[in-house]
DNA sequence: AACACGACCTGGTAGC
DNA sequence: TGCTACCAGGTCGTGT
């Protein structure tokens, strides 16, 4: 169930794991294309990267492995001999004997083959990158003050921003006291300066929670090493000012915030 | 442009 | 124990 901070633990991790490796063998459980496994056979693994909450691997000759994680996806290097878990969806047996895993319980992940063409386009599509120099204070400014829609939303909205998700989204709104129902655009330049430093010091922490906390296998625990102010914490007191979490729907998914720190 | 809603999927947990 | 209902870190398509 991974943000921008939990697919950048797993690009880093993959990045030393998988370092010239080379697929032996693919294997996709119900692929869009059939022609993928094939096509995927005897590629040497060039680089992980990420944008946004896609994990992107190179393969040269004009290919690119673009997998999203989705709600529940997980990609990591197994170690020779060890088991496939039950809930494998792909996974890709490498030279060394090792296997590269696609682990989607729920199965609303996708995998797929881009050019560089595609992928340029794909990029294209997405707002910048929140941890890199594109995402400033002017660029948040003006984007914001072109939306109406609540700035929760907003944030969520990855052609706007790419990464942000609920938890974060949530927790940046709070640090800055923001309340997540506000239109973008009716927001003034103070309260947008102190979003875009919220969503920038958020995001920071909880990668390096989520790098501190992430072994592959097994689940994204940065739950327990990010301090969580609101996300999830329905009915309980904020750490800043004591009042009751509550929890609303925005778009049919739950929002947290804090009715004394949030206005 | 914005919103509401369902679809895609499976699993965990709270409540009866 | 077993059943139901609801919840879940995401995105896309359809209709209003």
């Amino acid at each position: 169930m991974p943000e921008l901070p939990e697919v950048e633990a797993v690009c880093r991790k993959l990045r030393r794991d998988l370092r010239g490796a080379r697929i032996r063998r693919a294997r996709l459980l119900r692929a869009s294309d059939p022609r993928l496994e094939r096509r995927l056979r005897g590629r040497r693994i060039e680089t992980v990267e990420r944008r946004g909450k896609n994990v992107l691997i190179r393969l040269g000759r004009d290919s690119v492995l673009r997998v999203h994680l989705r709600m529940t996806g997980n990609l990591y290097a197994l170690p020779a001999a060890a088991n496939l878990p039950g809930t494998a969806r792909a996974w890709f047996e490498l030279a060394d004997g090792r296997a590269l895993v696609f682990d989607d319980p729920r199965a609303l992940g996708r995998i797929e083959l881009l050019s560089e063409a595609e992928l340029e386009s794909l990029s294209a599509s997405l707002g910048p990158e929140p941890l890199s120099a594109a995402f400033t204070a002017a660029y948040l400014r003006a984007a914001a003050a072109r939306s109406r829609q609540a700035i929760k939303l907003f944030l969520l909205d990855q052609s706007k921003i790419a990464g942000l998700g609920n938890i974060y989204a949530a927790e940046a709104l709070h640090r800055a006291g923001v309340h997540p129902a506000r239109p973008a655009n009716g927001l003034g330049r103070k309260r947008l300066e102190r979003l875009h430093g919220a969503i920038v010091a958020v995001l920071e922490l909880a990668v390096q929670s989520a790098c501190n906390a992430y072994e592959g296998p097994g689940r994204y625990n940065s739950a327990e090493t990010f301090p969580v102010a609101v996300y999830g914490r329905e009915g309980l007191p904020c750490p800043e000012c004591g009042r009751r979490v509550r929890r609303i729907l925005q778009a049919g998914r739950s929002t947290y915030y804090c009715p004394g720190c949030q206005r």
